[in-house]
DNA sequence: GGGCCCGCAGGG
DNA sequence: CCCTGCGGGCCC
């Protein structure tokens, strides 16, 4: 039989080749930007509130924002001076790391904290927006106005606050003609991330209440049945391969990847999805799950790629080769 | 590190 | 109301 290592490379293998033929060669410029560690600029500020978003690269040289619909520059919400986090270097790995010194998470936003609900009600919000104090509904297709592509976020709550990714735990926003944005969180062994196109593995296919006897209320879980597009949240992205609605990308620190910030969620713009298709999943049954194909519109700032200084790159960035990278565990 | 258990946004 | 989901705090 198979080990897992080496189904892993061949699905990694075939995900390539496709992302390959979806022509994203084009895409990634010849020198990418390292992705710039949070350094520790401002002294503290250790007001609160400073957890909001930074833009996580400055692009060199201006390039010109056009191509993508980019959306007025309006730093709004960050109400308070956009005082560096001070995050310096954190090793990823560890969870949502360092939410910087100063970075308090809210506390009426804490778990075990009493007033939750009164939260929600605080700020009414004329217009009836949503429950939340949201600017702009996330149910939207394409660019959040005010919110440049490399922002960053802390956590997925925050990313949902601002619009960009509104599920709190799930990787698919689905909408009737396509997703209106997917998280990449790595939670699927064999996806691809070549950052300027990658392969995404759908929801569902897994119980997360556990056997009657053992019930479980889980949030993720592993395979334990075939994946379909009946899902909605499936069937949203292959819609989005139909109309060629643009997706809202965002990736996340758990996410092996030289693409995948070191910590937090950074938006990375805008994506279509070229192609659906079903294949074995890299799990024990070998359950069928949902495969999609995303390529980066053109004309939007480059991805900043790990490995800033006390990172060491643990693949070579692209493809190429057949590298048999990650089939190892190099650990992490 | 792993296991638990939970709040929440969204959709049905 | 019910169920789902590439979180995440907390405890061990």
């Amino acid at each position: 039989m198979v080990s897992y290592a080496e189904e892993r490379s061949a699905n990694i293998e075939r995900n390539k080749l496709i992302l390959k033929e979806i022509g994203m060669e084009k895409l990634k410029p010849a020198t990418e930007p390292k992705e710039k560690r949070k350094k520790k600029k401002t002294p503290r500020n250790k007001n609160a509130n400073n957890k909001r978003k930074m833009t996580n690269f400055e692009v060199p040289g201006g390039r010109d924002p056009q191509a993508v619909e980019q959306p007025p520059t309006k730093t709004a919400r960050v109400d308070s001076e956009v005082s560096e986090v001070p995050g310096e270097s954190r090793r990823r790995s560890s969870r949502i790391a360092s939410l910087p010194a100063g970075a308090v998470v809210h506390a009426e936003r804490r778990r075990g904290t009493p007033l939750p609900m009164s939260v929600k009600t605080i700020v009414p919000s004329a217009s009836g927006a949503a429950k939340r104090q949201r600017r702009y509904d996330p149910k939207t297709y394409g660019a959040i106005p005010g919110i440049e592509v490399g922002s960053w976020w802390a956590s997925r709550e925050e990313c949902s606050n601002d619009s960009i990714h509104a599920p709190w735990v799930g990787g698919i926003s689905p909408g009737p003609h396509g997703a209106y944005s997917v998280a990449l969180s790595g939670g699927y062994d064999d996806d691809v991330d070549a950052g300027y196109a990658f392969t995404y593995t759908g929801a569902g296919g897994r119980d997360l209440k556990g056997t009657k006897a053992a019930p479980k209320n889980l949030r993720t879980a592993e395979q334990s049945y075939d994946q379909s597009f009946d899902h909605n949240h499936n069937k949203a992205l292959k819609r989005s391969v139909e109309t060629g609605k643009p997706v809202r990308v965002i990736r996340g620190f758990k996410l092996r990847s030289p693409y995948g910030p070191s910590e937090g969620y950074r938006y990375d713009g805008l994506y279509t999805v070229e192609r659906h298709w079903q294949e074995k999943g890299l799990n024990k049954g070998g359950f069928l799950v949902c495969k999609f194909a995303f390529k980066r519109l053109p004309g939007q700032p480059d991805i900043p790629v790990r490995g800033g200084e006390d990172e060491e790159p643990e693949f070579p960035s692209g493809d190429e080769e057949s590298d048999a990278e990650g089939v190892d565990t190099s650990d992490d």
